[in-house]
Parts: C-alpha cells; sequence; structure tokens
DNA sequence: TTTAATTGTTAGGTGAGTCTAACAATGTAG
DNA sequence: CTACATTGTTAGACTCACCTAACAATTAAA
C-alpha cells in the first residue's frame, strides 16, 4: 500500500493535472509546500513504483496505475466529505482539512460503509465529481460563470478550486450548489457581473468570484 | 502533537500499566511488534518529552503528562468504535482495527461531533470505560465471571483484552453486553462454569473464557 | 542573440523510526 | 554461590521523507 505521504503526492499530481495540464516539479513544490529536490526525489521513487512516468526537465506523467491510485484516494477524501456533510453535520467549509487525514484510512470497508450511508453520491459537497470503485472519474458538463453572456439562465453545479475562503464567502452571500441565476449585465471594465440570484435579488461579483463558479445551462 | 508513532506508544503504556502494572521494555517490545532496541529508543526520547519516566533497567512509568495523552488517544480510539458501531451499523468485532487508525486523526470537532452524535457514551461497545475530554478515566466496578461462586447472579459488562476470536465466539454463543448469568456450578477439576444465561438455556464456557468476561453483581 | 529569470538537478545532510548483532545487567534455580 | 535464562543496552546501519546550497538546463525578455 502507499504511505500516507505517496497517496498526497498522487492526489496532487492527479488535481493539478486536472487544473494545468503540463505538472512541472515546481508546480508540485508549491502545491504541497515541500522543496524542489524534494519533490524531484519522489518523482524517482514513484517513477520506480511504477506511478509516475519521468524525464529530466519533462512534465511529470502519471502512469494508468498511478492514475487509478490517485482516484482512490480522491475517492476516499470525497466520500469522507460527503458523509461529514450529510451524516456529521459539519458545513461544506469544514470538512476538507478533516478528510484530507481520513482519506489516508486504509479500511475499505469503512468507506463503503460511508459510501452506502450517503447513498452512493457522485459528487462531494463542493459539486466535484467522486470516482467510482474502479477509479474512474466522470467528467461532469460545465462552465464558468465568467463564461456566460448577458441573458443565460444557469444554475451553480460546482467550483474551481473551492478554498475555505470562497466557500464562507459563498455562505455569507446565501448561495449553495443547485442554486439558479441569470445573468443580467456584464460590467465591461473589471468582468463583475450582475445576475438574479434564486429569482429573487440581484448581486454583483467580481470576476475572481465568477471564475470559479462552475455553472450548467438551465434547460 | 505525538506522531501516529508516539501515540500508539503511549497507549500501549498505557494499557500495559493497567494490565500488569509494571511495565518493562519487552512487554511494550511485544505488545507493538517492534524490537527492543527499537522500544529502547523510543523510550529515550518519550522521556526527553516529558512523557515518560525512564531510568536503566527499571520498569517505565509514565509521567502525569504522559498518562493524559495516553488517555485522549484512547478516548479516540473508544469514541470511534462506538461510533462505528452506534452510528454506522458495524459489528463490535469490526470495529478495532478501523479505529486504531482513525483514533491519530487530528481534528477535534471530528470527535467532538461523534460524541455528541452518539450520546456522550460512557463506555465503548466491549464495555470499556471511555476517558473524559479532560483524560480522566472512570474506573468501572467488576470482576472476572471466573472469579463468581455457584448461585451467583451477575451480568455482563466488560470484557478483559478483547480480541477478535473472543468477540466473535460471544457473537456464536448469542452473548453480549448487559446480558445476565445465573452461575449453576463450577467445575473443579479444569475450573470451567455451568450458567444459566439470559434466565433461558444452560450453557458452559472453559475457565479461559470465564477469566475474560468482567461481571457485575445483579441488584 | 545575448542576458536574465525560471525551473530542474545533484550533492550532501538531518531526524524519525526501524532493524540486527553483540554484549551487559538482572533475576532465578540448582 | 555459581550457572543459566531473561531482560535491557549499545553500536552500527537502513529507509523514508525532508532540507539547503550549489549548479545546470530551459525558457522568456531585452
Ligand atoms: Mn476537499
Ligand atoms: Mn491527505
Ligand atoms: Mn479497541
Ligand atoms: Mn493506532
Amino acid at each position: 500500500m502507499a504511505s500516507h505521504t505517496v497517496e498526497n503526492y498522487l492526489k496532487a499530481l492527479f488535481a493539478l493535472a486536472n487544473e494545468v495540464g503540463e505538472v512541472g516539479i515546481s508546480d508540485l513544490s508549491d502545491h504541497l509546500a515541500v522543496s524542489k529536490p524534494s519533490v524531484n526525489g519522489m518523482a524517482k521513487a514513484l517513477q520506480q513504483d511504477g506511478f509516475l512516468k519521468y524525464e529530466k526537465y519533462k512534465p511529470l506523467k502519471l502512469t494508468a496505475k498511478g492514475k487509478k491510485a490517485a482516484a482512490l484516494v480522491v475517492r476516499k477524501h470525497r466520500l469522507t466529505e460527503m458523509f461529514l456533510v450529510e451524516q456529521m453535520g459539519f458545513g461544506w467549509d469544514e470538512v476538507h482539512d478533516i478528510a484530507e487525514q481520513v482519506e489516508h484510512v486504509k479500511a475499505p470497508a469503512f468507506f463503503d460503509r460511508m459510501d452506502e450511508l450517503v447513498g452512493f453520491p457522485t459528487v462531494d459537497p463542493h459539486g466535484s465529481p467522486i470516482p467510482d470503485a474502479q477509479g474512474n472519474v466522470l467528467e461532469i458538463d460545465c462552465m464558468k460563470l465568467s463564461e456566460c453572456s448577458v441573458g443565460s439562465k444557469v444554475s451553480l453545479v460546482g467550483l474551481s478550486q473551492s478554498s475555505k475562503s470562497l466557500l464562507t464567502f459563498l455562505d455569507s452571500h446565501g448561495i449553495a450548489l443547485g442554486h439558479t441565476f441569470h445573468v443580467r449585465a456584464v460590467e465591461p471594465f473589471d468582468g463583475s457581473m450582475t445576475m438574479l440570484h434564486k429569482g429573487a435579488q440581484d448581486q454583483t461579483f467580481s470576476l475572481k468570484v465568477c471564475e470559479r463558479l462552475l455553472v450548467k445551462r438551465e434547460a
């Protein structure tokens, strides 16, 4: 079994690949807050174990084995988050740090039971997809709210890089997954957008915020 | 915060002290399946951190700080076991190994929530007391069933050294915590005992079993 | 296209936690 | 009281994961 540390590297590799395509030593170094030589060394070790394809000065690429292993850690992480919210009453802004630790527990039955108790969910509390038990990830079709034009009617399905500060910001504005937005105006100067939220009241958000809200066109 | 490893040493020290009084390097070595030199080294390290009083060739003794730290790990372990049984539907014979890992999660809120959800229990699924948040352990008053004489009417309140095999043995004989036993006969030859179980049917158990059943005299 | 910034690599070391082999102290039995 | 068995200690080494300092390669800017 992969160590705690290796699992975290795999998860980071997996997440970065889905965010920025090419993953370099420095990206991982930043993401994990670990020095570049450490990452370099680990890259060689992961290659040795067949999780990674590594060539000097070239971007890091997970192998099929690496992708599957990573997806299974992500699965444990997201199932845990779901369980913490649905069964234990935590807020969506409180669960990530706990899941970051619980994801390393080696006890398949534990996660299977969570899965069952929360009704075999396909997305976590932040709208991110939960890989299945074979490590397959279902891509959810969505776009950034910032890419929507005036007049679009959309609903919030997920977040890109959900951070605690984003989550509490959304909480304080009464925004949650599933809510609908009707784009009323886009400010050409700074890209801030004004939307009719839940068919009730107008709210204006900066481009920074709108870039991180993933939405789906309403039927 | 104490590492995963240190927490396991503390817990072992604590458990052994309550079982055999004097704890030597070899006891720990056996209990943790780690070589004696390793234990010796760790003993020095724990002393350095004030968890242990260590003098060459003398028995190991937890300090007040060590006892408290150990009790808090035991607390996390037993709350987890309780949660796994009560909220997640696991059997009492399935929870120890999972709890052995979950107990190392650093997230007080996680365990506080478990505590709340299972109604602030004072004993775990095997009848062992759950230390409070300050690390105080409540001694439960009980005796070994093997020490009871013919005619005693008792109820099962706990187990000494509950192992998976003991738990499944008890399961297969329909025995659970709280059940009552009426001692009918004690075989002088091998110490096996015949009891009326739950006022229903007679069962005979070996001394080995009866030594591990902790009971309380019925009112 | 030469220069500068970024990115990646090597070399050399540290600390935690483990091991084995060898030896010393302690306790028990004859 | 000596002999043997048990228990504890030291020395030396290993792996994993990390670090800093120095240097090399690549990429971007001037
Ligand atoms: Mn998360
Ligand atoms: Mn993690
Ligand atoms: Mn247990
Ligand atoms: Mn443990």
